[in-house]
Order: C-alpha cells, then structure tokens, then sequence
RNA sequence: GCGCCAGUAGCUCAGUGGAUUAGAGCGUCGCCCUGCGGAGGCGAAGGUCGCAGGUUCGAGUCCUGCCUGGCGCGCCA
C-alpha cells in the first residue's frame, strides 16, 4: 500500500537520522501518514517532526525546532521511483507528491489487477467469521433487516479484499419459544385452511397469546398443504405439530433464503440452533459451567453468574424453573462452536442495536469459556426510518403488517437499497427516502455512480466500433503510451483510483463498509471531470494520446466496478 | 435513575489514529451544449462542529459536566 510505504521511507530515514547523529536516540512515537485535505500539501504528509520534537522535550526537556527535525529527516530519504518530490512545510510537515510517471504506469497496474484491484494482505489468511441477519425464522424479513444483510455482506467482501478468510453465516433461531409459536399459528392456520377446503375435521386448536398473524402465514399454510395435503389435519395435533416443525421451518427459511437472494445477500451456512440441543452441546456446556461454578440454581431456575464480570450488572437466566432453556444458553453453545470447535480466530456478529443490552453478557460467555473477549465483535447498527414522499412509512407491528425487505427490494431495486442502507455510519440512523431511491434524477447518488460505470462502458463500446483494438488485450508499446496521461484531471483521476486499498483497509479497520459509498462518488466525480475535460475519441485527439486515454478509462471502470462489487452493487452496462 | 449511541451548512450525512484554510450530495442563486450518454461540468452564498469548562504549541476529534433526541435496563428475543 502506497501509505505503507511512505511511512517505511519515513520510519529508515529517522533511523538513519538517529544512527548519523542528527536524532537523538530516545524512544520516538511510530510515523503517521495521512492525506492532506489541500493538494498543496501534496499526496501524503507527515506530521512526526511535530511529534517528535514534543518527545524530545518530554525526554530530554530541551526544546526541538521541529522544522529543523524535519530537515535532517528530509535529508535522509533516499530517492524512490514512486515520490516524485518531497518538501518541508509549515511548522515541519513533510510533504510527499507522487512521482508523475509513476502514476501513468500505474494505470496498467490497475487493469492488470482487474476484478482483484485494491487487494491488500492485511488479514493474512486470518479465518473471520461476520454472523449477520440472523433474524427469527418466524415470518418474512422486516425492512430493518436489510441493513443488517447490507452491512454484514459489505463487511464480509471488504474482508475478503483485505486477505481475511471469512466465512458468511445466518443463525437460525429454530430452537426457541418463538419458532413454537410460530409452528403453532401456522397450525391453525393450516387448519382453517384444510377444513374450508378439504373438509378436514374441525378442530378446536387454542391458539397462544402474541400469536402470529401476519397475512403471510395463510401463504404458508397453502405452501404447507400443497407439500402434504390435508394429512396433518387428521392427526392428533401434538404429533401433527411436530411433523409441521420441520416442514415450517423449512418453508419460512427458504422464504427468507429468496429474499435475500434478491438483494444479492447469500450465506455460506445457515446454522440451526436446534442442532446445538440436538446433539448435546447445550446440555454439556451447561453441565461444565455449573462444574466451574459460573452457573448454579436458585429460585428454580439456573443462572449463569454473568455479574462476576466486567460490564455486567446481572446475572442472566439460562433455564427456566419451568425447565425451559432461554436463548442464552444457547447462545454459550453457539459461541463454543464459533471458537472451540470451529476455531474462527475473529467473529463479528451484526445486530440492531435494540440489542444493546446483550453486549456485555457476551463478553462474559467469552471469558466463561476461556476465550479471549477481543475475538468476538458486536456490530451494532441503529435503526431505519422509511420515508415515502416526505411522510415516514409507519408500520403496524402488531397486525404483523410491516414492510418487508422483498417489497422494498421490489419498489427501489436491489441496487438502490444496498447502496442507500450503506450511507451512513453503522451507530448512525437512516432515513432511507424510498421516493428519492427511485427517481432517476441526479439528486440519486445510486444513479450518479452506475451512470458514470454506463458512461465508460458506452465509450469503450464506441471506441471498439470505431475500429480501436480492444485495450484490455494491453498493447506492447503501453507503457509508453500511458506516458501521454499528462492532463490535471487524467492525474487526478489516477490518483483516485490509487485511494481504493485505503479505502478497503479503512472500511475494515473500523468495521463499517460506509466509506464506500462516497468512495464511489468521489471516483465517479473525478471520472466525469475527466470526461468533461479530456475528449478520447474525437478527430482533434491524436491517435497515441486516444490510445492512452482508452487504457484510462479501462482502468477507471476496473475501479468502479469494484467499488460497486465491494458494496454489493451491479455495475450496469448501460441504463 | 443507570447505561449505550447520536447532535457538524436550509435538508440528508461524511470527517472522531488531534495538525497546515472543517467536507460531500441535495436544495438556493449564477454560468457552460454546432464535442464521446446534460442522468454532466464550473462557480457563489451558506457552519460560534448542541452548550460550558479542561488537557495540548494546536481539539469537530481526547477528558469532565450539562442540554436535547433515539435505544436499552424481564425466569422475552
């Protein structure tokens, strides 16, 4: 990564300063490099000789010109084909600019990486798991839910560019009380059904408090009769319950399977909670915990003595003294698994952030188990608000009338819901304007960039009809042609798309893909700039410098196109 | 009451490894089409970065207190 090795040319030239004397040998903080907001300041800056005249004084309580500091580190950097120049400024910055015909070859580079550009090896082949969406199998997929699947899918690619091994998985809640009652409505319904149908013998079924009731499960129950007829009607309903577990489960799964396939959004394993009872786990683990003596019995029930640890107030149920487990038992089985069994050495489980509360009793499981707290991650996100034509989209939850993520997939498209979803900071609410998503006016930030993409297709598809080779088979004489990119906005364009492994490695570092989305918009703003300023196929523009600029553009749509996979997006041909 | 998060331009939001003059998009007001997709480009106006202290040579960024809003504090998930 070009900062990288900016701050190793910096890093060697204060060593060679301090081993010549012109340092003094104390302990100094590590070399920063950021990009500088005014291009004055050229395309990297350090600011160390600030800080190390501050750790001069501290050492040795003589005062440091910190400009005089920058000097004799200025003075140790060696020349390197990719600084085209570096100065001392103000207090003591020091200024890099990237060395022009290091920026013209490094076009081929980008077409070369192709599908892979931006690419970094920070995670190191480091086996990550992000745990998303994870909602209750008990229904279609509220709104909500999407930006969970869009941060968590964001998450995992941005991971994946960043050298992490990462596995994308969907935790289904099949374990509980509310697939229960779910199983349970269903059943009712499915009654209803087959009685008004098939004349399947009435049955009085009691149907629980806080049932289920949304339209859907009638969708369900026809699903559930077209697979087996009326025959469940005719048992005896606990046996007929159970023969319905599995096959609910299965036709609400694969309901929200489809949904987020629409989106984009698929998973390398859907884990059932159910198997972690089913097999043992949950029993054991609770057994060795109550051996350890982090949970024990008390009024009836068994308690896992979360309060013991950091963060936590209470400590939390894990089987009722009616004998049922709660979530959180499961949840020990299921963080086992993660790290025990599975042995991801990071996990990162996205939630809404109306689970908040639960936060630090997962520390606790973690230090229960022995693990290590700083392995597991909750992402948090805040909560989005649906506005439609000015007016917020309110939602009845109690008809189970809501919003689901197919309808809004289905209004605005795919595309525009991952990238709006994607706009804000994961603690940041969103307002997801769904009038605005569709439009197709420029005030769509959407449409703006996959525009841009359109535009460049459309330019290397006149280019091939006007008789120019095809530039991505690279010409032999290319890096002398690329030479030709001298224009302020051909560099500037370059220099954006330079920005992409920053930018991967910024989305990671703070675990929120965000970034991406203006990433986008700053890249596809310097390609229209570009664009506005350099003409490529026109009887005016020699034929070498068109022949440079086609390679440009191949290279500006590489980067799009990444950043647009990266956050999930299609990037279109035309529009 | 306690805890977490947010409060930055008219609106929606970036920026929170402290650093050279606080950004973007939209909106508003001006420009630019006998040129590759005008779904574009250029420019202007617009901000005491919630308030008050503190640390620092330097704070939107760190610390403390307060105000406002959202969320959370069950043998629910």
């Amino acid at each position: 990564m070009i900062r990288d090795q900016i701050r190793q040319i910096v890093t060697k030239a204060v060593a060679s300063a301090q081993s010549s004397g012109n340092l003094p040998q104390i302990e100094f903080p590590p070399v920063e490099i950021e990009r500088p907001n005014q291009p004055d300041h050229g395309d990297y800056s350090s600011n160390f000789a600030l800080l190390a005249a501050s750790a001069i004084k501290k050492a040795s309580g003589r005062k440091a010109n910190p400009r005089q500091l920058a000097q004799s580190i200025v003075d140790n950097i060696p020349a390197d084909e990719m600084v085209g120049s570096v100065e001392l400024a103000g207090p003591g910055f020091i200024n890099f600019r990237l060395n022009q015909g290091w920026l013209q070859q490094s076009v081929l580079s980008i077409i070369d990486q192709g599908a892979c550009f931006g690419a970094i090896d920070r995670g190191k082949g480091q086996r990550w798991q992000v745990e998303y969406v994870s909602a209750n199998p008990t229904g279609p997929l509220h709104y909500g839910g999407g930006r969970n699947a869009v941060l968590g899918d964001a998450l995992a690619n941005v991971l994946e560019a960043a050298g992490y091994d990462v596995q994308r998985e969907f935790y289904v809640n099949d374990g509980g009380s509310q697939i229960q009652l779910f199983i349970e409505s269903l059943y009712a319904c499915y009654l209803q059904l087959c009685e008004k149908l098939d004349g399947a013998p009435v049955r009085n079924v009691e149907i629980p408090d806080g049932a289920y009731q949304g339209a859907y499960l009638h969708d369900y129950a026809r699903l559930v009769r077209e697979q087996v007829g009326d025959r469940l009607a005719h048992l005896e309903p606990a046996e007929a319950r159970e023969a319905l577990r599995d096959i609910g489960r299965e036709i609400v799964v694969t309901d929200i399977r489809d949904e987020l396939a629409a989106m984009g959004v698929t998973f390398d394993r859907w884990f059932s909670e159910k198997s972690l009872y089913d097999e043992g786990l949950v029993d054991r683990l609770l057994k060795e915990l109550s051996e350890k003596g982090e949970v024990i019995k008390r009024d009836g029930a068994h308690w896992f003595l979360a309060s013991k640890y950091p963060g936590n107030e209470k400590d939390e149920v894990v089987v009722r003294s009616s004998g049922a487990p709660t979530y959180f038992a499961s949840d020990i089985a299921y963080h086992y698994d993660k790290f025990v069994r599975r042995r991801f050495d990071r996990v990162v489980n996205v939630w809404a952030v109306d689970h908040q509360g639960h936060v630090p009793r997962m520390g606790a499981i973690m230090r229960a188990l022995d693990l290590d707290p700083e392995r597991l991650t909750i992402l948090l996100y805040n909560l989005v608000k649906l506005i439609r034509e000015g007016q917020e989209v309110k939602m009845s939850k109690r008809s189970g009338d809501f919003l689901t993520v197919r309808e809004v997939v289905e209004e605005v498209g795919p595309d525009a819901m991952r990238f709006m979803l994607l706009t804000t900071s994961p603690e940041s609410g969103i307002e997801f304007d769904m009038s605005l998503a569709v439009q197709r006016k420029n005030e769509n930030r959407v449409f703006y960039v996959q525009y841009g993409h359109a535009r460049i297709c459309s330019l290397l598809q006149r280019a091939a009809d006007s008789g120019h080779r095809n530039p991505e088979a690279l010409p032999e004489d290319a890096s002398e042609v690329v030479n030709l990119l001298t224009d302020p906005a051909e560099l500037a364009l370059i220099r954006r798309m330079l920005e992409m492994e920053e930018q991967i490695e910024l989305a990671v570092e703070r675990l929120s893909p965000h970034n991406l989305t203006y990433y986008a918009e700053d890249l596809t703003k310097t390609f229209s700039v570009f664009y506005e300023n350099c003409q490529v196929l026109h009887s005016d523009v020699p034929q070498p410098l068109a022949r440079a600029r086609l390679l440009l553009i191949l290279a500006a749509r590489t980067a799009l196109s990444r950043v647009l996979s990266l956050m999930g997006m299609s990037a279109p041909q035309e529009m």
